[in-house]
DNA sequence: TGCGACGATACCCGTGCGGTATCGGGTGCG
DNA sequence: CGCACCCGATACCGCACGGGTATCGTCGCA
């Protein structure tokens, strides 16, 4: 009773359409047994043969044309089913924050995916700088959060979507700059670049290699970059940086990546924000 | 991409209809919390919230309202693929081979629940003697076969169903009726009634205790019965077989169960075939 | 304040679906 | 005439998902 799904439909048709087992696998982004199986199936459940297979190729029996037919039909109406649904939902707004003030490619491509698959849906993405790891959560600013850990999580829910190695950002001058890979313990005598007070204490703590440090205190990206060019100090960050001219990147050891997570309010979360979590998983998954 | 289906779609309605969680899932035939899973995702899906549940109780969003407009016709149509398929494949017919001159209730359901759900076909159920336990699938009199082992399976295709145990069929008054259980060795020096000469070799050894034997031939239940009655010669049956008056069952122990099985030709069984084979296996399932 | 109703959550398990490897047979070419 | 390739079918495997039971959290009511 329940073979007749949506899925099994668009399957049937791509068959239908391509006349051939493989290609129509191939469109349908899977190997070509299960499609066999699941065809097979479908005549099955329907008491009738779909298609006939004959050494020459594959052609389409009578109950297959009509149900080529009907089939698109039904295709047709339920992909119109999001549209009327997301215009009954009315205008939604999602603000999506993201950390720092670098424009990370993945995070493009994941609006568009997100935007495409939701057109009713007015996303909006907000770029903070590295003083606050909850992208504005916690104030409110933002809806979800595309951020980095670890942070204070006190009301939120957060999901680790991957982790990256760090590495110390050095002029290319410095003594140390052509080492393979360094500890925080060589750094342990210079001045780092440092994240203002009432920054989130486990942030900091991260970014300071795990010690606490003196030196200028910066808010973004680029001022990192800036200080460690003029006046030789040192701090972190990810070891696949590519600095800008004149510095350099050294993978530290011993200690943990810095992990790629999302974050949102703990309590009652929107279907927006979670169709958000759900597609930047999927996204990071695939990547 | 891919939440939206018609199960789904089913269970929104559902919900939607009895505007309660619990009652909507006790007619789905399914627990309350799966439900409660799958109208969380495709609110996710849709990105939309579908109900507000208030502690006062569930009631319908815009959206929601929406989609159970989209959801009935698209499950509507849906339905009546099945139909138009069917029409489409032409008149068709399935005869099932059953065994024995007795009727089992649970053929005629089995009949039943496939012509409701296959109701372009022509089911025509033909009976057969105890000889041949193939019912005349080798004979090509019938497509599909609902009946017991064993007997020699060259080119078919079998699948066993259920076993039940047997017994020997004892008049009331026979000096071993009131044992508890017999073996075949206990039988030995009896006349038993016995298949024609012609009749598979494996089900007539089967039913034969695994012995040669001598005494009269049979063709139907109600001729074993008949010679049991009438001259104290015994045979087997189903242990759970409950006899006629004068005549009793006494479990026969030492013996293989007897497999209840369908059978149909190996070669390119049709949908037809197929589809029955999948209702008798659900239906004895489910039993 | 205790209890009952009800949806949400946590956790477990079996099945179904999609994967890779291989078969079989039919066709076409050397 | 045989060999090789093309293509759908089959075999088998692993995992994710869907369904189950047990339990929780919360709200309304006695």
């Amino acid at each position: 009773m329940d073979r007749l799904e949506l899925r099994t439909l668009r399957y049937f048709v791509a068959v239908a359409e391509e006349l051939h087992f493989g290609r129509a696998a191939v469109r349908l982004h899977m190997s070509q047994p299960p499609l066999s199986r699941a065809i097979r199936a479908l005549e099955t459940e329907l008491g009738a043969t779909l298609f006939h297979r004959a050494s020459t190729g594959v052609i389409l029996t009578g109950a297959g044309a009509v149900l080529l037919d009907e089939a698109r039909a039904l295709l047709d109406r339920a992909d119109r089913v999001r549209a009327r649904v997301a215009t009954a939902a009315g205008a939604a707004a999602l603000t999506v924050g993201i950390l720092g003030d670098s424009t990370d490619p993945d995070v493009v491509r994941l609006a568009e995916t997100y935007r495409r698959r939701h057109p009713h849906v007015e996303v909006t993405i907000r770029e903070t700088d590295l003083t606050d790891p909850t992208c504005g959560l916690h104030a409110g600013l933002v809806d979800v959060a595309l951020t980095r850990g670890p942070f204070d999580p006190t009301g939120l829910t957060t999901h680790t979507l991957r982790a990256d190695p760090v590495g110390a950002l050095l002029r290319a001058d410095d003594p140390l700059a052509g080492r393979a890979s360094l500890t925080p313990a060589d750094l342990a005598d210079r001045r780092w670049f440092r994240f203002p007070a009432g920054t989130d204490p486990l942030w900091q703590a991260y970014w300071h290699g795990g010690e606490p440090r003196r030196g200028p205190v910066v808010r973004t990206v680029r001022e990192c970059q800036q200080v460690v060019l003029w006046n030789g100090t040192v701090g972190m960050t990810l070891a696949e940086h590519v600095p800008a001219e004149g510095l350099t990147v050294v993978p530290l050891t011993g200690l943990p990546p810095s992990p790629v997570l999302l974050a949102w309010p703990r309590a009652d979360p929107s279907p927006l924000v979670r169709s958000f979590v759900r597609t930047a998983i999927a996204a990071y998954d695939a990547a």
